[in-house]
DNA sequence: CTATTTTTCGAACGAACGTTCGATTTACTA
DNA sequence: TAGTAAATCGAACGTTCGTTCGAAAAATAG
């Protein structure tokens, strides 16, 4: 039961953290002023440490928030999925659904991974882990070789589903099913001719 | 025949590339002081726009470097080898051996591709997009499917290779050839069973 | 309507930034 | 060795940065 304050104050809360995550996509952690954020959230300067006690804190947030979500989506969808190839689909779908419907955020997640320090980069690692490890256990599944090999292997996927923001253009691979089908073929059967 | 004054001078500049290198992949272009480039570098902080105009010119005088160097060593590689797959185990090999041979050089140009503008940005646009048209040719002498497809592969092969800088440890991977190995392995045949 | 709490704001702070410039030191040449 | 050119330096410039603070405004509660 949240009162009528509290949604409002968590509705501009991520309006401004929407405005944040475009800010920082475009010009980096560095590079973007708070300034800058606080005029895309029609808000005055000062305003932002009314949300935020920091600009590291306001990083945190957008990260902290994207990562979780990326992991919860995740295990909801491999919770009713069995075979090992679909939980493969399901890895890779996943990512890219995030990716498009949210590329701000995924940017900044991605690109300002080491922006944070302290217990802030730490909190974000530990959820970073964890979404590791789901990925790299369905790896596992369908890749029959040693752990090291099944690390490189994750490695290897996220590094291609992660580049995708340098590339991605929404007018031109509008459709990501077909995107995440011609992902999850060619890391599993290569493009070697069969 | 270049004088002895201009073995000096060019062999002081590309100290302070080093230096300069250095601080950008530790800190990121705009975290990266230029005073702090010129201590690295050992120099006074004037002393670094005697050998260049502006903090830009410098981060565009790693990439320009980095970048010709790369499509330079791949060009040759590339010249004595026929057989399509040893190709792009040239191709692979070559962005290995690169990365852990110029590491800090490899993340700045990876990470901060944006950082330029203007003038700059457009002269390693073009290097980069030389880059990409040569790997793209070998990864099409391979996958025989439409050049969308090809285009979407290569970016796949982009993707798991630029991503190294997050995860490598030149001690627990200290065998590059293998590294290559798996990497040519993975993206030619996958990680289904066969 | 009044009192109280939540939200926003303007102004200012010291610090750090990229860049400039004239002077000084160093290195080479004639 | 004297003179010239290359290389380095210290000090300062105007800006922009993240952050703070007390007052004003807006929204809620009594």
């Amino acid at each position: 039961m949240p009162t009528q304050r509290q949604e409002k104050y968590e509705k501009r809360l991520s309006s401004i953290l929407r405005a944040a995550s475009k800010v920082i996509a475009k010009d980096g952690y560095d590079g973007a002023s708070v300034r800058d954020v606080a005029a895309k959230g029609k808000i005055g300067l000062s305003g932002i440490y009314y949300y935020f006690k920091s600009k590291d804190e306001m990083l945190f947030a957008i990260q902290h928030h994207a990562f979780s979500t990326l992991v919860r989506q995740l295990k909801e969808r491999l919770q009713d999925t069995a075979s090992p190839e679909e939980r493969l689909k399901a890895v890779i779908d996943n990512h890219f659904q995030f990716f498009v419907n949210n590329m701000d955020e995924f940017r900044v997640c991605v690109h300002e991974m080491e922006s944070l320090s302290g217990k802030y980069y730490k909190s974000v690692l530990k959820t970073r882990q964890e979404y590791f490890s789901l990925v790299r256990k369905v790896v596992g599944e369908v890749y029959g070789r040693s752990p090291s090999e099944t690390d490189l292997a994750t490695l290897f996927l996220f590094g291609s589903l992660n580049w995708v923001y340098m590339w991605f253009d929404p007018e031109k691979n509008a459709d990501i099913d077909e995107l995440s089908d011609q992902w999850l073929r060619v890391f599993l059967n290569g493009i070697n001719k069969t």
